[in-house]
RNA sequence: UCCUCAGUAGCUCAGUUGGUUAGAGCACCUGACUGUUAAUCAGGGGGUCGUAGGUUCAAGUCCUACCUGGGGAGCCA
């Protein structure tokens, strides 16, 4: 009887070997001479390759000549154990077939190393990189940790609209979603787009945000959470910002701010510790991949703790927990600031820059820093207005090396207090009508946060660019694949 | 969008003050080698120097515009 194909992670964990086994997989290399020839095949079940030990002399000459780098092998043969060092079983063939070839000339990998900018433009082969195979495994398995600590928290899972009919949120500019002919724009009599003859009837775009309607979930299901992907069309290029992410969105009823706040902190690390888990021999891998490549930098751009000792690190204490107005006044009294090294001046009310929030969580605090009670002006119109009436109950968690990870605030429950700083703020209330009831009709207080969901991955592996770190990127003047 | 750096072989890069036939490592192909580990050793093929224009006796090298990519900034998750 055939033998049943065995994942090659299976195979290197399993103890039990002189045994029939049969793996599929893709050729990473091939070495050898005229009597023997060792294949390290790979199925990305694990980053480790299992080798492949072929007799020549027992095979057709054509069939040896096909295995090349990136060729899909069906191997049949006995799991023995190793007589060289570097692997512990390996397999020796009885039988191949060649699923398909990879004319070795043109095939664009090679067992060298590529360049990571190199691999994105061949993002529909970069899954079989070892660096690639890494980061999506930890991808699937943050995404998985997400589902299950909610689940486990007895949050539920709410699937909002990814087509939505309001441009409330503020979050950045839209991407409209309409079937009108681009070419015959149908106009009303004052000469505007007739919306009307469009496919909702109105204007649409695709959303930025499922914080408002995950809102109305969580007023009678109490906690809820999205994960689900979110729209920019920002002009942003930068190796942190995508046009379109993944974003987890919380939304508890009954929580405050500091409920709000401790869940956050909770949570992330919960996700690490998953990481750590879980996903060991990724990590291990995407280290020494950070350790080889610092080798190259000067003594100063060296990172003093290698990706592991970075996750374990922020598990050890609590996040830094200050607001607003301590953070500003810890700015002023700073070093750079002093000797007048910030480019952008420090002063109550302004919105942190980068280079702020750099100091506060790299030079100053040196952990992961939650920062609470923003001045309005700076923050979106649901937030809870503080009693001072000059800050808001928001909280930016920022992160060293990836600045804002989660931005969440309490929400402003209170019908008067929200419906007036909706017409303060200019948003048509129209629109907003359907968020406004649920302050009208037993109304609570409530919270809730988003979290990059590639922000967190580019954090858990250690790269360095948000296009790395997503399947298949969409960034300004990028849609390939 | 702004600032800045870069684009030379399949990949990563070198190429002097502008000067004759543009180089290296790796990859690939051929050969050698009875257990390789980014295998090793010998040989071979491979280039519209990002695109378009300009300066010059002469441009990979200088100038202009555009395209693409990296880094930084803004917007944010």
């Amino acid at each position: 009887m055939e033998q049943r194909r065995s994942f090659i992670k299976e195979l290197l964990q399993s103890k039990e070997v002189d045994r029939d086994v049969n793996a599929k997989g893709w050729v990473r290399t091939k070495r050898g001479n005229k009597q023997v020839a060792f294949v390290a095949l790979n199925d990305g079940s694990t980053i480790h390759n299992i080798q492949v030990v072929i007799d020549v002399a027992k095979f057709d000459e054509n069939l040896i000549k096909n295995i090349t780098t990136g060729a899909s092998l069906n191997v049949h043969g006995t799991l023995v154990r190793s007589l060289a060092q570097g692997q512990s079983v390996e397999i020796q063939a009885n039988k191949i077939e060649i699923y398909g070839v990879a004319d070795p000339e043109k095939y664009p990998l090679q067992k060298k190393r590529h360049s990571l900018e190199y691999l994105r433009e061949i993002a529909h082969l970069r899954f079989r990189t070892n660096t690639f195979g890494a980061v999506f495994r930890i991808r699937h398995a943050m995404a998985f940790a997400i589902h299950k600590y909610f689940n486990d928290k007895k949050f539920y899972y709410l699937h909002t609209p990814i087509v939505t009919g309001s441009d409330a949120e503020g979050a950045g500019e839209m991407f409209k979603v309409s079937t009108l002919d681009l070419e015959n724009i149908p106009k009303t009599e004052k000469g505007e787009i007739n919306y009307t003859e469009d496919f909702f009837g109105k204007e649409t775009n695709l959303t930025v945000s499922g914080q408002l309607e995950a809102e109305l979930g969580a007023t009678a299901l109490s906690n809820v959470y999205t994960f689900g992907p979110t729209f920019r069309a920002e002009n942003s290029n930068t190796p942190r910002h995508l046009a379109e992410f993944w974003m987890i969105e919380p939304e508890m009823a009954f929580y405050d701010i500091h409920d709000n706040m401790d869940l956050a902190e909770d949570m992330l690390k919960y996700l690490i510790q998953y990481a750590l888990d879980n996903c060991m021999d990724d990590l291990k891998f995407l280290e020494n991949r950070l350790i080889e490549e610092e080798k190259n930098k000067p003594q100063n751009e060296k990172s003093d703790m290698t990706l592991l000792e970075k996750l374990e690190f922020i598990l050890k204490d609590d996040f830094v927990r200050l607001t607003y107005t301590e953070a500003i006044d810890v700015l002023k009294n700073s070093k750079p600031a002093k000797k007048g090294k910030f480019q952008f001046p420090v002063e109550w009310g302004i919105d942190l820059q980068s280079e702020h929030e750099r100091y506060l969580v790299e030079k100053h605090f040196k952990k992961p820093v939650i920062l609470v009670d923003y001045p309005k002006d700076i923050k979106a119109f649901y937030m809870k207005q503080n009693d001072d009436g000059k800050t808001v109950r928001a909280m930016d968690i920022l992160f060293p090396g990836i600045g804002e990870i989660i931005g969440g605030s309490q929400r402003e429950e209170v019908y008067e207090k929200l419906a007036a700083r909706i017409s303060e703020m200019g948003i048509p209330e129209r629109d907003m009508w359907w968020y406004l009831e649920t302050r009208m009709y037993g109304t609570v207080p409530h919270s809730g946060f988003g979290l990059g969901f590639e922000r967190l991955i580019l954090f858990v592996t250690g790269m360095s660019n948000i296009r790395d770190v997503i399947p298949f990127p969409r960034t300004p003047k990028n849609a390939e694949f």
